[in-house]
DNA sequence: TAGTCTGGGCTTTTT
DNA sequence: GCCCAGACTA
């Protein structure tokens, strides 16, 4: 047992807490990971708790992977031994865990399989299609983000409202999206976590046995649990709770998913008995870099000050610097990182660039290369992503699960075999006027069983259908007793995919070489059945494809950035629109999240901080002028330091206008209006705020006049009367 | 049926 | 500037 590491009074008084409801506030850095671990040892060893019934539940599986190593470290030979393991992992695996174990009581079989969002997105665009809706008018993506998020706060068919025809749309879509799903035996990310609830709240035998089994929770990242993750860990928890929860407010950035980090503040009002455990003290950055991150945060509003601190000394000022364009700020991004490791201040290793958006890391992947340096990108959609693993894995669903029609449809006709769109489509008319799944009857042609099917297709095109479905029951039998690599190898070598995708061009190489690295991730499920492997690779995220084993820089989003922490961070594309993004602008409570984000990022830090923007910027089409990213206007100029912005010569006319950027901290400003509120406008008479936001030095709110619809107006131009709020 | 071409639409973040 | 879907041609 190695000894264990000292902790502070607050870590100390989190750990060794009284069974019962905990909810600990960790600013960042601040040792959470630390105090969950050692909370999990302590219920094991100096409270007698059976590790079996402990559950913690984490943000992503490396998280979950960490953690379970560090647990055992932590334990005495002799408490490993017999009792199990502490049940670690996300929400997502949890329940997918649980509902192949509860299947009979579903409208699933354990043989399910997980859709991805492409796997969604043509499934959508499938019942468009069936509704004879307008594709053009009815984007899937929107409708499939309407149905998530419906799913996200457990709104059932019958309880979605219908208020507006888009809505009216959008449900008529769930509906056959959800019969679909079932009938392909399939479920989305946000169905795991929903039937799990149903499974749940209807069932009070599976209730209480569930109660019984998992006595202790843990959760971490508590401020991004959804309202369906929220109310599972409610039913789970029952009436008298062991349910430690450790979260940042702070640090919330999954709204767009659903997160709502008002579950802490819910989470004191439901479990009045609640102890709340503050921790302060931070151990990874420099007292400069937690100003600067504190600086930024304040501006939110509505939140519970934290007072970041470090005994670590201020260390460096935080460097600013504007390029020209991306290509600029990549390359400089790529020089600050060359500078510090030719200099031995830092190993590759150790940096990390973090952009807003994934679009961003085409022109720093660009610089590495021109600089000839190694990286690594976190993004685990790049890889599964693609199209070659995804065929493959089509493949691979379709053995272990023969009514996956979304899969079925993509593994027909690839590589290309002679089963067009009008076979497929034959082939779909024929299954529905039979109410047999389209795999039967293809299973039913090769087989030569049902002469009725004999004359549906022609004889070329049955032949191309009866090949299919023989290799397809081939592999069915292989894979009882072959390993999954065989299995693989058998399906490349049987649909002839190497010659198809691998053609020679430099694009083939690249995506054959794909395929040898998921073989090569099959190898380590040699053991474990098909099931396993496919639900593992549906959970993923994009962290969990981070290796240790590179010493290279890393490049990753503010959101992939989330737990991590790097000696030297570089965040670039600090400009409005960027970051914070357009998209927020006109939602106060979006420009906050993005806000987060910023913040999020910078405490990532634990040395040295770059900040870079950049004058050019190109987004969809031509490149554009650019502002500097609101943020900045927070970070107080003496933290600061490094080419300041305006001080190059960029464009002699266009940049001149933008040589005094004013970068000195400006009052905090309260917002005086809130949405509900009842205004009077001297000239445009009574209305209602709707949203309002700060923008710079002013407060600009939308009203939505009585008499002439909604108006943008300048708090300080707009000398508004409130009548009442 | 398969491969090429063109036009439109879009771009946040991900379990 | 990029990707996808549908149209068009061999």
């Amino acid at each position: 047992m190695t000894p264990p590491e000292n902790l502070n009074t607050s870590q100390n008084e989190a750990v060794t807490a009284p069974l019962g409801p905990v909810l600990v506030l960790a600013g960042p850095g601040s040792g959470k990971t630390r105090v969950l671990t050692r909370r999990v040892a302590h219920l094991i060893t100096a409270m007698g708790v059976v590790p079996r019934s402990i559950v913690a539940v984490t943000f992503t599986n490396k998280a979950a992977k960490e953690m379970s190593k560090r647990v055992q470290e932590l334990l005495t030979p002799d408490t490993k031994a017999g009792d199990g393991l502490p049940n670690l992992g996300t929400f997502h695996a949890l329940c997918a865990r649980i509902i192949r174990q509860e299947a009979d009581h579903l409208p699933l079989t354990r043989d399910y399989v997980i859709y991805d969002d492409s796997d969604q997105l043509s499934l959508v665009r499938e019942v468009i299609k069936d509704l004879r809706l307008d594709p053009k008018q009815t984007r899937a993506g929107r409708i499939l983000n309407a149905i998530s998020k419906a799913k996200n706060e457990l709104i059932e068919l019958e309880d979605y409202d219908t208020d507006t025809y888009a809505h009216e749309v959008v449900r008529q879509v769930y509906d056959r999206y959800q019969q679909a799903l079932l009938a392909n035996n399939a479920l989305d990310f946000d169905d795991l976590l929903f039937w799990v609830f149903r499974l749940l709240r209807d069932h009070d035998d599976i209730r209480s046995a569930y109660r019984r089994r998992f006595q202790h929770l843990l959760v971490d990242e508590f401020q991004d649990t959804n309202t369906a993750q929220y109310s599972l860990l409610r039913l789970l928890a029952g009436e008298s709770p062991d349910l430690f929860v450790v979260g940042d407010p702070d640090q919330s950035i999954y709204r767009w998913r659903g997160a709502d980090y008002r579950n802490v503040h819910r989470f004191q009002e439901d479990y009045p008995q609640t102890l709340t455990i503050l921790l302060e003290q931070n151990y990874r950055s420099t007292q400069t870099i937690l100003d600067v991150a504190t600086a930024v945060i304040d501006r939110n509003p509505r939140r519970q000050r934290k007072r970041l601190f470090t005994d670590r000394g201020p260390g460096t000022p935080v460097v600013l610097h504007e390029s020209y364009n991306e290509n600029d700020e990549a390359d400089f991004a790529v020089d600050i990182i060359s500078t510090l490791t030719d200099s031995g201040e830092a190993d590759p290793g150790d940096c990390a660039v973090m952009y807003r958006t994934n679009a961003q890391s085409r022109a720093l992947e660009e610089a590495f290369l021109r600089a000839s340096l190694s990286y690594r990108i976190v993004g685990a959609q790049r890889f599964y992503g693609r199209r070659e693993i995804k065929d493959l894995i089509a493949y691979l669903r379709l053995i272990h699960n023969p009514v996956d029609r979304v899969s079925l449809l993509r593994a027909l006709n690839t590589p290309p075999r002679g089963i067009g769109a009008k076979t497929v489509k034959l082939l779909l008319e024929n299954s529905r006027q039979r109410g047999v799944d389209p795999a039967k009857i293809l299973f039913a042609l090769a087989r030569e069983k049902d002469p009725a099917l004999m004359d549906i297709f022609t004889p070329r095109t049955r032949r191309a259908l009866v090949n299919f479905a023989d290799s397809w029951l081939h592999w069915i039998e292989m894979k009882v007793d072959g390993g999954l690599v065989s299995l693989i190898d058998l399906i490349i070598e049987e649909t002839g995919y190497r010659t198809y995708i691998d053609d020679g061009t430099e694009e083939g190489e690249a995506r054959w070489e794909n395929i040898q690295e998921l073989r090569r991730v099959a190898y380590e499920y040699e053991d474990v059945d098909l099931a396993s492997f496919l639900e593992s690779i549906a959970l993923i995220s994009d962290q969990d494809t981070l290796s240790d084993e590179q010493n290279a820089p890393t490049l990753l989003t503010l959101h992939a950035a989330k737990g991590l922490e790097f000696p030297v961070v570089i965040i670039i594309g600090l400009d409005d629109g960027v970051l914070p993004h357009q998209r927020s602008f006109d939602d106060p409570e979006g420009i906050a999240e993005e806000r987060r984000l910023f913040y999020v990022g910078v405490t990532r830090t634990k040395d040295r901080l770059y900040l870079l923007r950049s004058f050019r910027r190109r987004f969809a089409g031509p490149s554009t002028l650019s502002e500097p990213s609101r943020f900045l206007h927070s970070i107080p100029p003496k933290l600061l330091d490094g080419d300041l912005l305006g001080s190059q010569n960029w464009e002699q006319t266009a940049y001149k206008q933008k040589t005094t950027w004013d970068l000195s901290p400006k009052i905090p400003l309260e917002p005086q209006y809130q949405p509900g509120m009842r205004v009077r406008h001297k000239v445009f008479g009574e209305g209602i705020v709707m949203s309002t936001r700060i923008d710079h030095d002013d407060e600009e709110i939308q009203v939505e006049f009585e008499e002439l619809g909604t108006k943008h107006l300048d708090a300080s131009m707009a000398q508004l009367e409130i009548l009442d709020g």
